[in-house]
DNA sequence: AGCTTTGCCTAACAAATGTTAGCCGGAACA
DNA sequence: TGTTCCGGCTAACATTTGTTAGGCAAAGCT
């Protein structure tokens, strides 16, 4: 049984979107199941638990970034190629898929461990390849010597603050998006200011 | 009967310590009074419900940062003070209480009506002195003619994001953290880049 | 045709949840 | 000293929670 069943992408695809409307604790199985026209014991033929749901959510957008970012640090070599890619990237992975996205960014806590801490972990290596990414930058002295953890956080959150006001049907698009924020966040990091 | 009774000060402060840990919904009436080593039921001599700890937390950020940004637009007429003194207040404020900003930023919307509008409704307030900041800047044409509303949210997520990472104990002081944030942001705006 | 698997069902459960009712000792106040 | 009231207690409540056991019909495979 592979992991995309039809039916489990129903599940996982409404529970993405009452998870983000509600938050993961206060969404019931209940609840889930209902817009789901199934019985809530139903959804446990293609599911362990509730919080199989949010790991396989969360997990799921975490190896799309951290490939992005591997990616990003592979091909490119200069610090401005790299932080638009990666920008680009990263914009272009939340809203394609924005429920996931809210949800990962504001619900993986839920998480129980172990899968907790491995989460943690892939999280912690995706600020990696960003402090990477501004290294270079200090390297090729486009950037200020500012704190690296500072750094990389403050894009971190720059970036995922989009998860709170983008609509898909609003008049800016991704891609947009993109370049504002690559300016912006480049604007801020560079030297000379 | 006053707002801040020796007890009440108590409940809140352990509420927004475990609301952090753990999340709004995620904890128990009984863990709060464990921490307090108090019956569960003795909770609502000081408190009308859960929520009612979860209001008290939410409003009271809301109006310290709404009083500093009102203030901030009285005082200072060119955008760069506006700016500076805008950040320097909000991350003052952010880490002068950081459990409690944390829950403000993180479980607002466990509120329930008609609270959650009214809590909404300061928020956009909130956004709106952000808005005249930025209309600042651009009549003295020293900001790029930006969509007001992109800037405003995205500074914000980007002064709320260091609630992620902030910690009292570390080499990083509010008021450094203030002064880079300020930098970053200013340049990020700044026309001519 | 017989067998297996899939996907759903009904029924039920144990645990945890927020909250209320009613009591009671001691401090504060008259 | 008598009375009020504050801040805690015990006991219990009705719901809601995630989850399991076991069955059953239809589809698919051999």
């Amino acid at each position: 049984m592979l992991a995309g069943t039809d039916r489990k992408r129903e599940i996982l695809s409404v529970s993405q979107r009452l998870f983000k409307e509600k938050g993961y604790s206060t969404t019931t199985v209940r609840e889930i199941a209902r817009e789901l026209n199934i019985e809530p014991a139903s959804l446990y033929s293609h599911v362990h638990s509730k919080e199989d749901i949010l790991d396989q959510i969360c997990f799921g957008m975490a190896e799309k970034l951290l490939l992005a970012i591997d990616e990003v640090n592979d091909i490119y070599f200069d610090a401005e190629g790299k932080l638009r890619m990666m920008v680009d990237n990263h914009v272009g992975i939340l809203t394609d898929d924005l429920n996931a996205a809210i949800v990962f960014i504001k619900e993986w806590r839920h998480l129980s461990e172990p899968r907790l801490s491995e989460f943690v972990r892939l999280r912690k290596r995706y600020e990696q390849g960003l402090r990477e990414i501004i290294q270079t930058g200090i390297d090729e002295h486009k950037f200020n010597e500012i704190d690296k953890k500072f750094g990389a956080l403050t894009i971190l959150s720059t970036v995922n603050g989009i998860i709170d006001w983008y609509k898909p049907e609003g008049n800016l698009k991704p891609k947009e998006i993109a370049d504002s924020l690559y300016t912006f966040i480049w604007s801020g990091l560079r030297l000379d200011n």
